[in-house]
Order: structure tokens, then C-alpha cells, then sequence
DNA sequence: AACACGATTTCG
DNA sequence: GAAATCGTGTTT
């Protein structure tokens, strides 16, 4: 039986939490009540106020908000008009850090993800760790995993642009 | 009030 | 390799 991951799996290090939610199953609740579960296979960390390629380096606004509460909840945001991004804060609070999921076992590419899963800015704020809807559980193994540069954000520049914040479990 | 631009995907 | 397409932040 699997348990919910809770507070204080999100509340660490981006750096520690992006590996860790490898292999992890993300379960979504549609409206009609049925229940999916998915093997998360790739995420990306993005870290804080120096990291040029985090959202939240570019100050404090009502959408990157979310990033400085605490951890466990979802910072949504559509990027070229077309796809919404989800991520989940992690870090203690006034820290803006967040995971991008960034693949599915089921799907790869985030936008994709976020349109199989149905989610968009309505779940912008939404508590993995309360929510009914949607969840993280736990499963026991670590996989082994990869790591590479993160996708699209050569505009942050050095030495953000090649950090290996990008994590993909081995198949 | 107008403008420039992207943490992507798809098609040729 | 380029288009699609719109919320957000910045500038007027």
C-alpha cells in the first residue's frame, strides 16, 4: 500500500526532491471520480532567486507567488500561448524553488503531460499534500537515473544553461 | 494601452 | 527549421 508524500518530502533542497520523485506514481483524480496513476520518468529542478532560468529570479509577481510559499503545492503557467506547466514548489518558505514535470512513463514532454492529466491554471496553487484531486504516492525503490542540461532556457546564460538539473530515470 | 517574448510541440 | 498563440511583465 502506498502512502502520500508529505510536507516534508517537498520542503527540501530542489536538488534533493527533483531525483527523488523519480519512479514515484503522480495519481489524478478526473471529474467523474475515476482514478489514474503514472510513473513520473523526468523532471527538472529549478533553483531560487540566482538561478537566471528560474521564473522567480526575475522577482516577486502574482505569478510567480506560489514559488515562494511553502512546498507541496503546484505553480501552473502557460508557456507559447499553448502548453501549461506543471510544477511543484519544494524548499522552506521565502525560498522559490519548484520541479517542472517534465515526463510521464505514459508521455514525454511537458506539455503533453499537463494535457493527458487535464490540469491547467485551475490547479494553480493546489496542495499535493491535501488535495483530492491530485497527489504524489510513494513507492518504496529509488531507481537509478540520469542527469543532462535542462531544455529551452539557453537565454539564462552561463553557468545556468549547462547546470545538470535535469533528471531522467534509466530504462 | 501596447508590446515583446517564452522551462514546447508538431509538421514539413 | 519554423509556426502556433496568449498570459505576464515591462514600457508608454
Amino acid at each position: 500500500m502506498s502512502e502520500r508524500l508529505q510536507r516534508d518530502f517537498y520542503s527540501r533542497d530542489v536538488l534533493e526532491v527533483a531525483p527523488r520523485l523519480l519512479g514515484q506514481h503522480l495519481v489524478k483524480v478526473a471529474s467523474d471520480g475515476t482514478r489514474s496513476s503514472y510513473v513520473i520518468t523526468e523532471t527538472e529542478a529549478y533553483r531560487g532567486g540566482e538561478d537566471l532560468a528560474c521564473h522567480a529570479s526575475k522577482g516577486r509577481t502574482p505569478r510567480t507567488e506560489v514559488m515562494f510559499g511553502e512546498g507541496g503545492h503546484l505553480y501552473m503557467y502557460l508557456i507559447y500561448g499553448m502548453y501549461w506547466m506543471m510544477n511543484v514548489v519544494c524548499g522552506p518558505e521565502d525560498v522559490p524553488q519548484a520541479v517542472l514535470f517534465r515526463g510521464l512513463q505514459e508521455v514525454s514532454g511537458p506539455g503533453r503531460l499537463t494535457r493527458l492529466l487535464g490540469v491547467d491554471r485551475g490547479f494553480y496553487g493546489e496542495d499535493l499534500v491535501r488535495s483530492d484531486r491530485i497527489w504524489i504516492e510513494e513507492i518504496g525503490s529509488s531507481p537509478a537515473y540520469s542527469t543532462g542540461p535542462r531544455i529551452g532556457i539557453d537565454y539564462a546564460g552561463e553557468p545556468w544553461k549547462d547546470m545538470p538539473w535535469r533528471f531522467l530515470m534509466n530504462l
